[in-house]
DNA sequence: GACAAATGGAC
RNA sequence: UUUGUCCAUUUGUC
């Protein structure tokens, strides 16, 4: 295929042309270059032997059906025993070819997961319930439940809102004008042209993941050539001058994960998840790299939103809100009484409005080519249900960001950037994505009581203006206490939405357990939960692979199980040491399994023969190294923080 | 100290 | 048919 490359693309339609002609390209020379053989997974691949067993089995078949003489067929009955036997005997060599894995003096990374991952079976095989049910609709076959969800979809998340403020109808104006601005003056904007560097160094870090609509996988563009970047760079300039995306890229294939512990039977269990065109993808992500740039020399991301961006992760939130509880309990002289509330988002990312998000971004004065896309990237996008490799009927998507997309969790918090602001200054707030906390203290229960309420109530007029919707029901209350049973004659109740909010003894918040007292007690019962399996599956391996690699086993426990037990460990830190000590006793029962020892094989061995640090010297190690990452980063406030709770061991 | 891969976690 | 962003860790290679 040609394209003559003087050809403008100055239309719509070029940018269309251009599109087919370079995915075309693409899908022609993988097919020259890799023969597209299904691989199919299979438990094991039987040996030559086998084979030719197999055939043997065949003929024997074959003749006995046609002579129907009894010498036929026992000679067919006794091929079959014997390719069974040949059969049994493959698995049995492929185990042990397995197990050997974990045996080499050198650790080859790949061969060692695989043969974890066969045992570990975290990915579970999709199952669907046999019948489903929405709506007063019934489906049975593949096809009936996809389309099934996609009327779920479309009608309950990915749907558009009434406007019932009249406010709605100001930004809903002030979006169109927008939008026609655009078009009006399309060709005057101004912007650094995308260099062929920078779509090589996205390229560089583009990691394998699935393929969309278009089947173009990433490394089909990892293995790029010169022309093929110049091709690319060429369409996304002409795609950013006019502000238009080719229909292709905004096609989006829906896949469903059931969410765990969830009720298959319903479609709001999955969770659904869009794959996207690959090379769309690459100038998302080109955009957002740009747009964060933005963002970030503007400060216009709120200091608290944690979830999505550089440099920060759960554990900021977790320590703010743990250090303050902590310091109102143990306050010297007068004790304080503190709460925190948890909200819950319906649908989040599928809710964002689409006026609502142009608004915000015309507010924010980005450059003007970055509106121009984002809207284009918003506009008329659909998305089909991906079932049994079956697709249902298109359906629109009138609000929300695709997941999948580079861009979406950019979008959401720079949609959800103002939803602090009109919060009193006594409560404190912290956000990770959509998970939003606020947290306050006070003398008295009143006190704290009204004070959390105003809170409560600005947030949620704030969502009902941006069209957000919270869900009492999975609104979660905590008030912190030092005394496991008081019972207060007015307990901390507060409204959501009319619903009342009643306090809790613990809840999860970014992943970790907290409970009232501040205890951890529950969290390490959650970690200890966790691990149970992941230390019978070393156990397991140790004991099948006879005698497995030591190094092997020790990087398969660090893998698996150490990285359970160290999440949230700076909060861990300032508990007692008896949270210490249990987590050392889990360490230990892990390495034992890895190594296949004896219960009662003493502490000592074990740290002889496999020289790991003790679980609390490693957990501070990482302290100071993240003490010095900190400061490195200038970011004064984590550091600070984290500094306190060294001090404090 | 650069690159790559894997695992775990949050949403 | 396991997306996206981010974080942490580990192991390899040079």
């Amino acid at each position: 295929m040609l394209w003559n490359n003087d050809r403008p693309l100055d239309s719509t339609l070029d940018i269309e042309e251009y599109t087919t002609f370079i995915t075309n390209s693409i899908i022609e020379a993988t097919q020259e270059d890799i023969p597209r053989t299904k691989q199919t997974a299979r438990e094991y691949i039987p040996s030559e032997v086998s084979k030719s067993l197999i055939k043997q089995k065949h003929q024997a078949y074959q003749r006995w059906k046609k002579t129907g003489a009894d010498i036929d067929k026992r000679q067919y009955y006794n091929s079959k025993i014997l390719l069974s036997n040949s059969l049994r005997n493959d698995k049995r060599n492929n185990f042990s070819k397995l197990m050997s894995s974990l045996c080499h003096k050198k650790m080859y990374s790949d061969k060692v997961w695989l043969t974890v991952r066969k045992f570990h079976n975290k990915r579970i095989k999709q199952m669907y319930a046999n019948v489903m049910n929405y709506n007063n609709k019934t489906a049975s076959s593949d096809k009936e439940k996809a389309d099934l969800f996609a009327d779920y979809f479309e009608n309950e998340v990915y749907s558009q809102t009434a406007d019932t403020l009249p406010f709605h109808d100001q930004v809903t104006d002030q979006a169109s004008n927008i939008r026609n601005r655009r078009t009006a003056s399309l060709n005057t904007a101004k912007w650094k042209l995308i260099k062929v560097e920078e779509v090589k160094y996205h390229i560089k870090q583009l990691r394998n993941s699935s393929t969309g609509p278009d089947n173009i996988h990433n490394r089909c563009l990892k293995n790029y050539s010169k022309l093929l970047i110049q091709h690319i760079t060429k369409l996304y300039n002409a795609i950013l001058k006019l502000g238009y995306i080719p229909a292709m890229w905004k096609k989006a294939n829906i896949i469903l994960l059931l969410k765990p512990k969830k009720d298959k039977k319903h479609p709001s269990s999955y969770r659904p998840i869009s794959l996207l065109s690959c090379i769309g993808k690459l100038l998302e992500k080109i955009i957002k790299q740009r747009l964060m740039l933005q963002l970030k020399r503007r400060n216009i991301l709120p200091q608290h939103q944690a979830g999505f961006r550089p440099g920060k992760s759960t554990i900021y939130n977790i320590i703010r809100l743990e250090r303050y509880a902590d310091g109102q309990l143990k306050r010297p002289g007068l004790r304080r009484h503190s709460a925190v509330i948890l909200f819950d988002i319906k649908a989040a990312f599928g809710s964002v409005w689409h006026d609502g998000l142009i608004y915000k971004l015309n507010d924010l004065r980005l450059p003007r080519y970055i509106i121009s896309y984002l809207i284009s990237f918003l506009n008329d996008r659909t998305a089909a249900i991906e079932l049994e490799n079956i697709l249902s009927r298109p359906f629109n998507l009138k609000s929300g960001t695709p997941q999948g997309s580079p861009l979406s969790p950019l979008l959401y918090i720079m949609y959800t950037a103002d939803s602090m602001n009109g919060i009193p200054t006594h409560t404190e707030h912290g956000l990770f994505a959509d998970d939003t906390a606020l947290w306050t203290s006070g003398h008295t229960l009143t006190s704290l009581k009204s004070r959390l309420q105003q809170s409560i109530n600005e947030f949620e007029s704030w969502c009902k203006s941006w069209k957000l919707k919270l869900q009492p029901t999975k609104t979660e209350l905590i008030h912190f206490s030092l005394h496991p049973r008081k019972k207060y004659k007015n307990p901390v109740i507060v409204k959501v939405e009319n619903t009342t909010i009643k306090p809790l003894d613990s809840t999860r918040y970014l992943g970790v357990i907290i409970d009232k007292r501040l205890k951890w007690r529950t969290h390490l019962d959650h970690i200890e939960a966790k691990i149970a399996p992941r230390i019978g599956l070393l156990r397991y391996l140790s004991i099948a692979a006879q005698e497995p690699n030591n190094k092997t086993m020790i990087n398969i426990y660090k893998s698996i199980v150490r990285t359970v037990i160290i999440y949230g460990y700076p909060i861990l830190l300032t508990a007692d040491q008896k949270i210490w000590d249990r987590l050392q006793i889990m360490q230990n029962k892990a390495l034992r399994a890895a190594f296949g020892l004896p219960i009662y094989t003493s502490v000592k061995y074990i740290h002889n023969i496999s020289n790991i640090s003790k679980i609390k010297g490693y957990a501070i190690g990482l302290l100071k190294r993240a003490i010095q990452k900190a400061s490195t980063d200038n970011d004064s406030t984590l550091r600070n923080r984290l500094q306190g709770i060294l001090n404090k061991i």
